[in-house]
DNA sequence: ACGGATGTTCGCGC
DNA sequence: CGCGCGAACATCCG
């Protein structure tokens, strides 16, 4: 489940599970999580200490001892679990990484669009990637001014904007879905026909959703992500197409941008913003 | 059983 | 050349 949100509590993860211990062994089997690496490379970590785990955007970044480090992006369906000692290992485990204890922690990817890169840690820190992310939108939230200049020369629309990590880096086809709804911003509307005022309540509505996503991570349905139970669908908009709008009663629509699912209220998401008229 | 799913990249056409 | 769009990647779930 990985935008911002999950990426973030994967690291609070790995840090809780690994952080100052040795990796004693490393099992990664060929697959196309490793995108033409050989599964022989990461045998470089075998007996490293993780020191910190640093998370850009959707990019997980491992940093361990001998100047080594692991980038692990999540695609799609990747996580990161743990399995205590004896345990079984989860279906579709890319990667297994044994704890001096014996607990493994295991990366869990079905469709593997997710992936892994071992190397130094120096030459990870500039690899493309990571490079071509631009501010994170929870660690270093751009100021509205800087976001509007960013998006006020664009003809795309603002939801292909959002979406776009070389601007802001983390948010995803939900968050973007939650934050337009928020914000009153119909998500076909140009980059360059946003006001000022709806660049700041785009911002406030991201931090929000971000943060109420975190929050209910970390708290008991961050348990229930771990243990794959089932959980209500705990947004506002999205995956509601057909329902009410929380706000003013209509019926959610559902249309799609760039082949994404995109809802949103067609009477408090209307095309032409706070342009065009004032009547309403 | 068919369609859709939280992401990114590539190639094509304009 | 740059932009926008659709397809592709691989598997599961409702």
């Amino acid at each position: 489940m990985p935008e911002l949100p999950e990426v973030e509590f994967s690291r609070q993860c790995l840090e809780r599970w690994l952080k100052g211990r040795r990796l004693l062994e490393l099992t990664v089997p060929e697959s196309r999580v490793l995108r033409g690496a050989s599964p022989q490379s990461f045998s470089v970590l075998e007996g490293a200490t993780l020191l910190q785990v640093r998370r850009h955007g959707k990019l997980l970044c491992l940093q361990f001892e001998r100047e080594l480090g692991l980038l692990s992006h999540l695609g799609m369906t990747g996580k990161w679990l743990l399995s205590r000692v004896g345990e079984e290992a989860p279906s579709h485990s890319r990667a297994r990484f044994t704890r001096e204890d014996g607990a493994v922690i295991h990366y869990q990817d079905p469709r593997m669009f997710g992936w892994l890169k071992v190397g130094s840690w120096s030459e990870l820190l500039e690899d493309r990637h990571l490079r071509s992310l631009g501010p994170d939108a929870w660690d270093a939230p751009l100021s509205s001014e800087e976001l509007h200049n960013k998006i006020r020369v664009s003809r795309r629309n603002i939801k292909d904007l959002l979406m776009d990590q070389s601007i802001l880096a983390g948010l995803g086809n939900i968050q973007v879905t939650e934050a337009l709804f928020r914000a009153r911003v119909s998500p076909i509307l140009p980059g360059k026909d946003l006001s000022r005022e709806q660049v700041e309540s785009l911002l406030e509505a991201i931090s929000w959703t971000l943060k109420r996503t975190l929050a209910d991570l970390s708290q008991e349905e961050g348990i229930a992500y771990l243990n794959e139970a089932k959980v209500p669908n705990p947004f506002v908009v999205y995956q509601r197409a057909g329902e009410p709008c929380p706000r003013c009663g209509t019926k959610l629509e559902s249309i799609r941008i760039s082949g994404r699912s995109t809802v949103f209220c067609p009477h408090c998401q209307r095309g032409e913003g706070l342009l065009g008229r004032g009547e309403g």
